[in-house]
DNA sequence: GTCTATAAGGAGATAGAC
DNA sequence: GTCTATCTCCTTATAGAC
C-alpha cells in the first residue's frame, strides 16, 4: 500500500466526473464552479485542467458518455419477437437504466442548454437515434395491427415522457419497488397505445 | 404623449419579468446575470432593485405568479359533470394553458433546484394542490367504475408526464395544430386511465 | 499531477447624485 | 426611478514551482 500520495490518474478522472455529474444535477451546470468540483475529489481547482480542457467540455463528456452507454445497454437488451414483447422490453429497460442513472438522465435533459452548438448538436442526434428505436416498435407494432395509436411520433414523445415522469418522484426507499414502477408503467404504456387485449 | 423618459413604474416591473422569465427560461438562472435582465429591459442593473429585494425574490416571484395564475385558470374551468367529462377538461386545459406559457412552465419545472427552502415550500404546496385536483378526478372515476387503473397516485403523476411532454416539442408552426395536439393526448389520456368505450 | 499564485473579468448588491 | 460608481467576492483559466 505504498503511494497513498501522488499520482491517482486512473481513478481522479472518474472521481472527476462522478463528483460533475452529481453537483450538475443537484445545482445545475451554471451554478456549479470549477472549485467546488475540485473541493468534492480533494483537489485545487487547477488540477481539473489535467482532465479536461475547459469547464464546458466536462458536460459534454458526461452528457455523451450516458447517452453511449445508454444505447449500447438498449443494443444488447433482449428485444422478443413481437413488436408487443419489444415494447415492454423498452418501456422496462427505460426505466430500470435511467433510474440507476438519475443524476445523469436529469443533466442530459435539463443541461442541453447550457451546450454550445457543437456540443448541443452531438448530443441530439444520439437522443433521436434512441427515440428512433422506440418509433421503430410502434410503426411495427401498428402496421401488424397489434397497437391502435394514432400518430407514432407523437405516441413515441409520449411514451418517452410518461416513462421519464418515474425519474421525478420515485424513491428507492418509498413504498412502491422497481419492479412495482416497472408492472405500473408497462400497464399504463400498453393501454396508452391501444394493444388491449393482448399478453 | 408627454413624458416618453422618466418613471415608467407601471409598465416597468412586468417588464422586468417577461425579461427575466425568457432570459431564465432559455440559459437558466443561474447563468443570467442581473445585467443581463437589465439590459434587456434597458436599465442599468442597479434600477432593478427598485423591483426586486434581489435575484432570488425575482424567481420566487415569476414562479408563484404563475403557479397561482395555474391554480385560478383551472379555478374557473367548467369541470363537467361526470369524471369522464373532468378528466377531459383537465387534459385540454392542461395542454392549452401550459402551451401558451412555456417558459413560465420551464422554470417552474427546472428551476426548483433554484430556490432556497422558503420558496421551494411555497411553490411545491401550490403544485401539490393542482396534482391534487386531477388526482381527485383519478380517484372519483375509479370509484365510479369509470376508470380502470391501478394506483391513482402513480397515474396521476404519469398523466402529468404525459402531457407535459408536449411542453418539449410543440411549435407554433409546425404540421400539428393545437386542436391536433389536444385531441391525440386526450385519447391517450383516455386509454391510459382505462376509460374504453365511453365518451 | 498537483500545488500556489495570479491574471482578467463578471457577479450581486449598495450609495449617493440627479 | 434611474444613473454612475464602487465594494466585495467569486469566476474560469493559466503559469510555473515542486
Amino acid at each position: 500500500m505504498a503511494r497513498t500520495q501522488g499520482s491517482h490518474s486512473q481513478t481522479t478522472g472518474p472521481r472527476i466526473r462522478t463528483a460533475a455529474e452529481t453537483l450538475f444535477a443537484r445545482h445545475g451546470y451554471a451554478a456549479v464552479s470549477m472549485r467546488q468540483i475540485a473541493g468534492a475529489v480533494g483537489l485545487q481547482a487547477g488540477a481539473l485542467y489535467n482532465y479536461t480542457p475547459d469547464k464546458q467540455s466536462l458536460l459534454v463528456d458526461l452528457m455523451q458518455r450516458h447517452m453511449e452507454a445508454l444505447m449500447t445497454a438498449w443494443g444488447q437488451e433482449g428485444r422478443g419477437e413481437t413488436a408487443m414483447s419489444a415494447l415492454e422490453a423498452f418501456a422496462r429497460f427505460h426505466i430500470r437504466f435511467n433510474l440507476a442513472r438519475r443524476d445523469a438522465v436529469f443533466i442530459a435533459y435539463n443541461e442541453l442548454r447550457s451546450l454550445e452548438p457543437e456540443g448541443f448538436a452531438r448530443i441530439e442526434s444520439l437522443r433521436n437515434a434512441y427515440e428512433g428505436e422506440l418509433a421503430g416498435v410502434l410503426t411495427a407494432g401498428r402496421a401488424a395491427g397489434l397497437f391502435q395509436l394514432d400518430d407514432p411520433r407523437v405516441t413515441t414523445r409520449a411514451v418517452i415522457a410518461l416513462l421519464n415522469g418515474v425519474l421525478t418522484w420515485y424513491r428507492d426507499d418509498g413504498q412502491l419497488s422497481l419492479a412495482d414502477v416497472e408492472d405500473l408503467h408497462w400497464q399504463m404504456v400498453r393501454r396508452l397505445v391501444g394493444a388491449e387485449g393482448e399478453r
